[in-house]
DNA sequence: ATATGAGCTAGAGCCGACTCTAGGTCAAGT
DNA sequence: ACTTGACCTAGAGTCGGCTCTAGCTCATAT
């Protein structure tokens, strides 16, 4: 049995996971949660270790531009189960190529950048060689 | 001289750049043009080839996620001239940093998102292997 | 007993960066 | 003469992803 329950607030899966109660919330009821989120008896939401391990990969995936929707569709997957590998690859090959032309505009502007930072770095200390 | 005036119109330079021609006309509203675009006598815009290659590095910071509000102020000094050498490399270097940032959490996500289409790809391969 | 703090829901508001609309000018082609 | 197409301005609208507010319920500490 995997029933990890630690039982967590949504206070402390914030400060897990660094995201606010409030984006816990929203991402709720966006689907983004593998599991649905258990309630106690005064209906405060009750995480486990799994959804917080689940929240951490999703917010790689945020922090890499993956849009909700599509983060939505991959938890529905999940939720699922088997049988829907060849969708869930989809989405990850996608994902995978929107990431690398990131990175590839990244190195673009870095490159861009360190030159600039090079030719100021030079006049800056021309202009220290004229004091 | 470097008064390299090809004379391009905005249709030509949204073309060129990559750009809508909205997006040029908000670019020069928000001070985002080294220096000013002239206008024919109909008032419409003309731009050189300088502005061309000016936006084509703001649209390459932009891509690598620096803000409107720092380009705006890097066109600023640029559009100043001599002296203020220290505070564009400051400038760059901040957007140098945020730039690491991302490729970080790129390379975070294209870790994951490798593994993960890995496990995938391996269930595939057996369930081949079953049929 | 009461004040504090964490949580709840439904829904409004915000921010950045465009994008689009309305209503107009102008030059060229048919 | 008139239509087409590219351009103009001012200002409104859009979209994604949160973020915040109002008004409430509980449990615990003083």
């Amino acid at each position: 049995m995997t029933a990890v329950e630690s039982n967590l607030s949504i206070g402390q899966v914030a400060e897990r996971t660094g995201l606010s109660v409030h984006a816990l919330r929203f991402y709720e009821r966006e689907g983004i949660l593998a599991n649905p989120v258990g309630r106690d008896s005064a209906g405060r939401r009750v995480y486990g270790e799994d959804d917080v391990d689940w929240l951490t990969v999703c917010t790689v995936l945020r922090a890499a531009g993956m849009p909700m929707p599509e983060i939505r569709r991959y938890t529905e997957l999940v939720r699922q189960g088997e049988g829907n590998v060849s969708e869930r690859l989809a989405l990850l090959r996608t994902q995978q190529q929107r990431v690398t032309e990131q990175m590839d505009q990244l190195t673009k502007c870095l490159d861009l950048v360190a030159y600039k930072i090079g030719v100021y770095e030079d006049i800056l200390a021309d202009d220290d060689a004229d004091d």
